[in-house]
RNA sequence: CGGGGCGUAGCGCAGCCCGGUAGCGCGCCACGUUCGGGACGUGGAGGUCGUAGGUUCGAAUCCUGUCGCCCCGACCA
């Protein structure tokens, strides 16, 4: 009783956050914008940190960590990027309290304590990150440098969500520098994919890879690809994102190396990032109702045994029968959680773990010993079958690529029936109030055009797909010729 | 920053208009009966009513200030 959350129909955004509070992932905290995030939201976090960390280990990245802070002079050397964060951020200014001597007890900023120059808390580590790499390279022999960070950044965002936009967030930023353009942007572009995959493979989310346009590019890039997902209220939510720097963070803080010729050059860079925004995509991607579902790849908890017992005997006996499941399941690698508490019935534990969305649910009772069986239910469709106790070790690792599978494709599907091609501004407008979703646009490719848009419509333009199929037309606001459609979408 | 809402027990809330011994539900503790889809009974513990000041014999309640959080909007690589 008491963890009944709201529909989502009848109120996504209230159904949203009430499942992110009683599935226990995260909290608001006493500070403003900011949130907690609980441990089961957190092993989450851990889970995709541990299958990104390996991805991006796999193509030859290492990490390091570099500083909270960054002095205000160096984080104003790339003008677009400092303007682009400027409105934004967190500056610290003085170094010490001391206390109130009109009101004892409380303490003061120690006005004598002012910073010669101010840090500013990052945003986004370009700026200290690019300060570093101009003592790290000399030669071509330095490059390609491959680093990235996993850190906590701060944007004082006027408005926040759990997970979706918080004041301070967690995440990870790549930051690479390389001797060529091209090799900067398939830089750019290959951990574009490494973020496809990661949301499709493991998130069993679809993503449309695109490039953004010039009105929602990163400041201080030259191009900012993007992966887009689609979101169950039928808005867009933008999950990962690849910039190609070109050499303006090279020249900003005067990054050059010999090249093979021994002529000096600015280096090329890439920057690319995914958040705990993720989470939040996650749990709108595929959530229901009943709460949580989700993918076994990310699950904390694999499976849960629901034992069903009266009396201390048969919950031994029980016990027994459930043992060898664990040990069967657990020399495979799952997660397996045996929920003997005595002091919740099983209807309970049923719903407790269907909102925290654990994707395989093993109930076990007399009935079943006797029978040698296991009633298995799996989150995603609801659905229970009878399994044979010899068949555990086999029917459940098959049953839980089948979840994966499963919420991939229905994924897919959604978002596939939500992407709608339109060719006049009046359709355009009307998809957009009534289907909602992606819509396929032509565009004339200036940002007055987009900005008219975004201010009748409060659509943008998601991005310009990387899969173009070469189709031009006309702009459905302007009637002036375009390349190709681009995607429009109004977003979180 | 504009608009709205809320701070009262661990959580969710009522009480405030009309000042007079601080309540309800859930949760928690104990015992008993229960246990294959969110159990029930009985007893019990738990609150400086966000905070500072004012009015009053008396303030959760009225007045003033202040702090904080949430929601909607503007903003948001």
């Amino acid at each position: 009783m008491g963890k009944e959350i709201p529909s989502r129909s009848e109120d996504y955004s209230l159904w949203y956050n009430e499942l992110v509070k009683k599935a226990d992932l995260a909290e608001h905290s006493d500070v403003r914008g900011c949130m907690v995030i609980k441990p089961y939201g957190y092993s989450i976090w851990e889970k995709m940190q541990a299958a990104l960390d390996k991805m991006f280990k796999d193509t030859g990245h290492l990490n390091a960590y570099f500083p909270l802070f960054v002095p205000k002079s160096m984080f104003e050397a790339e003008e677009k990027n400092a303007e682009g964060f400027a409105k934004e951020c967190a500056i610290v200014t003085h170094y010490r309290l001391k206390t109130d001597p009109e009101n004892p007890g409380k303490l003061i900023v120690d006005p004598e304590a002012k910073l010669e120059e101010e840090l500013v808390v990052r945003p986004t580590s370009e700026a200290i990150i690019w300060n570093t790499y101009k003592k790290w390279i000399q030669s071509y022999r330095d490059l390609p440098l491959l680093i990235n960070q996993w850190a906590n950044v701060v944007r004082w965002e006027m408005r926040t969500r759990l997970f979706l936009r918080t004041a301070e967030f967690l995440w990870q930023e790549g930051h690479t520098a390389h001797a060529s353009s091209a090799e900067a942007v398939q830089e750019t572009l290959q951990m574009l994919d490494v973020y496809a995959d990661f949301a499709e493979q493991f998130m069993a989310m679809p993503v449309i890879k695109g490039k953004k346009s010039e009105g929602e590019r990163f400041p201080g890039a030259i191009d900012t690809y993007c992966i887009e997902a689609m979101m169950q209220d039928g808005k867009a939510l933008q999950a990962g994102t690849s910039h190609f720097l070109g050499q303006n963070f090279a020249k900003a803080f005067d990054v050059k190396f010999a090249n093979k010729e021994g002529k000096l050059d600015y280096v090329w860079g890439t920057s690319w990032g995914v958040s705990t925004r993720l989470m939040g995509a996650l749990i709108m991607a595929h959530s229901d109702d009943e709460g949580l579902v989700l993918p076994p790849k990310l699950a904390p908890i694999h499976v849960v045994i629901v034992p069903i017992f009266r009396s201390e005997d048969e919950l031994n006996m029980v016990t027994d029968e459930v043992n060898k499941i664990l040990k069967t399941l657990r020399q495979q690698g799952w997660t397996v959680k045996f929920d003997n508490r005595d002091t919740q019935k099983p209807g309970y534990k049923f719903a407790e773990w269907e909102l925290k969305g654990v994707p395989v649910r093993i109930a076990i009772g007399p009935r079943d010993l006797a029978n040698g069986t296991v009633e298995v239910a799996r989150r995603d469709t609801k659905e229970k079958q009878v399994m044979n106790l010899a068949d555990v070790g086999t029917g459940i690792p098959k049953l839980l690529d089948q979840i994966q599978e499963n919420i991939f494709q229905k994924a897919l599907k959604f978002r596939t029936e939500m992407i709608t091609k339109v060719d006049s501004y009046d359709d355009f407008k009307r998809i957009l109030d009534e289907k909602t979703g992606f819509v396929l646009a032509h565009w004339d490719g200036t940002p007055e055009t987009e900005a008219a848009i975004k201010e009748e419509t409060k659509a943008t333009i998601r991005c310009i797909p990387l899969t173009a199929d070469g189709e031009s037309g006309e702009c459905v606001y302007t009637g002036k010729p375009s390349a190709q459609r681009v995607l429009f979408a109004r977003a979180y």
